[in-house]
DNA sequence: CGGTGTGAAGTTCTTCACAGCC
DNA sequence: GGCTGTGAAGAACTTCACACCG
């Protein structure tokens, strides 16, 4: 069976909940109780969850330490995965630095950069920064399965190209571009500048409708706060 | 009329392939071409395009810079947003720092903190961290647009609904959380953790897909690549 | 009762296919 | 011939509603 790629996406979210939800002493939680605190429609959650068993009990509602460790295993998150960085600029060193950007289960044991001041420098025990014509040996070396790409732009979609021909089959890409992959790759696009523009749609949206509105006069309820 | 989000989502890609494909002295592209680069259907493309008016030429194609305007517009990118930064941490620093961040029409006018010993420095001109206290007069002062949440987890949903309280209606958030808003403000969530974790699903799925093959002997093409 | 799991209905989004135009 | 714009068809996703269970 093919579970839909929207159901895959919204797992983490799930699992994230059920975390926040255990460490506040929550024993069981209903689809309901989780959906407002997710802002997600109670049958959405049992549907979602029905695609992989049936980890409920009617009248109760789901057991979140038993679904943690469902959705956990779901995701794969009950081994640990490997990951390799490449690009160590402004932002790549802000990733490797951030405590919380390799939770349980993911591990950075590789980084690469092109300039050779970087590289031979040691981040921490085992974790020097390598030079990219050691990329696909490392990779081979190291079985790694995940390569986090902080590049420039420019730079991106060869990088890309070259995990790829390593037979790294996921990406998580933070170039802003739209990365080409055979079928088969998973890339995920982090881009914060994406999600400004498309926000700015609505803000004008906002405002021109407001004006619009004022020009008409024809309020239906009071406006409440500025602009 | 009312225009899918989905496609409010897919008009900044665009917008970005359209820059590099002028950059690149393109002068007029079809839907087949953008489609390629981008990897999505032409029909798509094009279906999106019409919800906001006639931008094509039969037989020729779209004018890059035409739509390069036209999607500006529609993305309220032709004029200047302005934005605070709420948490100064290591994350805070990234986004400040990083130049590619606040790309044509975005504005970092204002930066907050709790950290006392951040608070009254100077990270450019015009621009110094200022304490919580501060956050509704400057937003209301500045006529702020947009919050950008970078505080920890614990303290995000509190930092956002100052905003909201403030009368910010659109809303980058960082912190792995999933934020409680009224309806009619516009959040993004921007959570790498969260794309990590639905890419494993897949690549144990990979795993366990080629174990199990591999054990039945099913092969209908020769397995390329390590693993 | 309260709540799950799930076919079926409903809705939204995508793709097709073609008229119309360059 | 090539390509847009767009109703209509099709596919995907979400919600409903109810049988069934604790």
């Amino acid at each position: 069976m093919q579970i839909p790629e929207v159901v895959i996406l919204r797992l983490p979210v799930y699992l994230r909940a059920l975390r926040a939800i255990d460490r506040d002493g929550g024993e069981v939680i209903s689809s309901r109780g989780l959906g407002e605190y997710l802002q997600i429609t109670p049958a959405q959650i049992r549907k979602d969850l029905s695609y992989f068993g049936r980890f409920g009990r009617q009248g109760t509602g789901y057991n979140v330490k038993r679904l943690l460790n469902e959705l956990r295993q779901i995701l794969g998150l009950d081994r640990e995965w490997t990951a390799c960085l490449i690009g160590l600029g402004r932002l790549g060193r802000a990733i490797v630095g951030y405590p919380g950007f390799t939770p349980e289960g993911f591990r950075i044991v590789a980084i690469f950069d092109v300039n050779p001041k970087l590289v031979g420098k040691g981040l921490r025990k085992n974790l020097k920064v390598q030079p990219m014509s050691e990329l696909c040996g490392t990779i081979l070396e190291h079985q790694i399965d995940i390569g986090i790409v902080a590049v420039p732009a420019a730079q991106a979609q060869g990088v890309i190209s070259q995990l790829i021909a390593c037979g790294v089959k996921a990406i998580l890409n933070y170039a802003p571009i739209a990365p080409q992959v055979p079928e088969g790759v998973k890339v995920r696009n982090i881009d914060p500048v994406l999600s400004l523009q498309s926000m700015t749609y609505h803000l004008r949206i906002l405002r021109e409708g407001k004006q619009t509105a004022v020009a008409r006069g024809n309020w239906t309820t009071p406006l409440r706060g500025r602009r």
